[in-house]
DNA sequence: CACTGCAATTGCTGCAACGCAAATAAGACG
DNA sequence: CGTCTTATTTGCGTTGCAGCAATTGCAGTG
């Protein structure tokens, strides 16, 4: 990917926003590639945080595993995406891991680089606040909701979320692009793979959505969800 | 409380970090003090952020309440806390109410203010990384625990959580210096004050705390907590 | 000192959701 | 095209925990 490219992709980051055109080529000029193939682990929990990534293209899911070997999905990332960053500014170890759903193509900066151009753009340290802030929200909406909601509703606003952050209109309703198993979504909404299937067991019967085995989720009628997930 | 009283706190602040002494003294002398009385809060979820606190003493529980009236309790917060600051830098409105557990004294810094001081102490931004980044963990941890644990454990890790934050050696055992409720606990632990009341109620005849009516909670032995917490 | 109000305790009941297990379907692969 | 593997479905039994309600104890107030 040359440079322009480069700086288009970076145009659309957060993490850089405010930065001049000529500023941002500077930043795309210091990156290294990093192709993914599918499945393939950007890095892995635990290791030291040597560099920080932006997602380019592809999609991520990033998942957190406890000490006694249970799974957590703490978000799924697109393009534009922060990913390992925050680890390298606080020079800590990666809390959790990456993994690509689809092939795809991050952008990486060593940690001194980052450190260095974060001297020189002081707007990058403001806009990585930002960025985390977001994340903070997120968390705790998440804690909110796992602890005061019932599984129904939580399943339903997870998948109002994705539908929002990444769903595509089709004729049948909104669909979500990348294959989500009930063992993800389960992960998600802090239950087991067992009561979210039989949730959407439930849905598919009453037309609400459409999740058959294999193909993509398709939300048929997302207001019905909206229902559920506002009052249930 | 003249400047150099001030400059004393900011320097146990993290927020303030690596800054020199006259920097802390010139950061100090354009800070408000906000005196605060037990029960009182210091903002309101919703409320514009129009400024930035810091907790000189005293003790603060910082509520979120959702919609429809449910209350979570984020954290409590002690001395050299940031109180409302990531707010402030976010442009977003306070989204948690901080109550005074005790009388206290906060320092505070307009909107303006707080960032004129991150402009002219970069230190300032990266330090604030920092902090954010240490709620992410925490926030990343109790997830995580509510996902995957069940409730006695959950409570063990929140009273061993308290008892390091601020926790005080007795002969009796280690002592939580401020009043905890039953539904206090209940909100950070995601369960109801029932079964906090029961599992307590245990452990006081099992003698591994003392929890009677209104004194504060003493833990006997924390480790028979550690072990509940680690493997129940 | 009695009264009032709030926090905590505790027994009981019901149910949402977990866990197990067996059946089923669908891709993947040779 | 058959076989293997993995994801999903679904029935059934179990249970952790919530919800309700009645009681108790403590603290502050007049």
């Amino acid at each position: 990917m040359d440079i322009p490219a480069r700086t288009s992709v970076l145009q659309r980051v957060p993490f850089f926003g405010g930065l001049e055109e000529d500023q941002l080529a500077t930043v795309a000029r210091e990156a290294h590639e990093r192709p993914l193939k599918k499945d393939e682990t950007l890095f892995q929990q635990g290791e030291e945080a040597t560099h920080g990534y932006v997602l380019g293209w592809g999609r991520l899911r990033l998942d957190q595993t406890t000490p006694d070997g249970q799974n957590v999905v703490l978000r799924y990332m697109g393009p534009g995406d922060l990913v390992g960053t925050v680890a390298v500014l606080r020079r800590i170890p990666f809390p959790a891991t990456p993994v690509a759903l689809e092939d795809g193509l991050a952008l990486s900066w060593s940690a001194p680089r980052l450190a260095e151009l974060m001297e020189r753009f002081p707007k990058i340290a403001l806009n990585a606040i930002g960025v985390i802030g977001g994340r903070i929200e997120e968390l705790q909406a998440r804690l909110q909701a796992i602890a005061t909601q019932r599984v129904e509703r939580r399943i339903a606003s997870t998948l109002l979320r994705l539908a929002n952050q990444s769903g595509r209109r089709t004729e049948a309703g909104v669909e979500i692009p990348f294959p989500v198993s009930r063992q993800d979504l389960a992960e998600m909404t802090a239950t087991t793979l067992h009561t979210v299937s039989r949730t959407l067991s439930a849905w598919d019967q009453q037309g609400i959505v459409e999740s058959r085995r294999s193909s993509h989720l398709v939300i048929r009628h997302p207001h019905r969800l909206v229902e559920i997930a506002e009052q249930g």
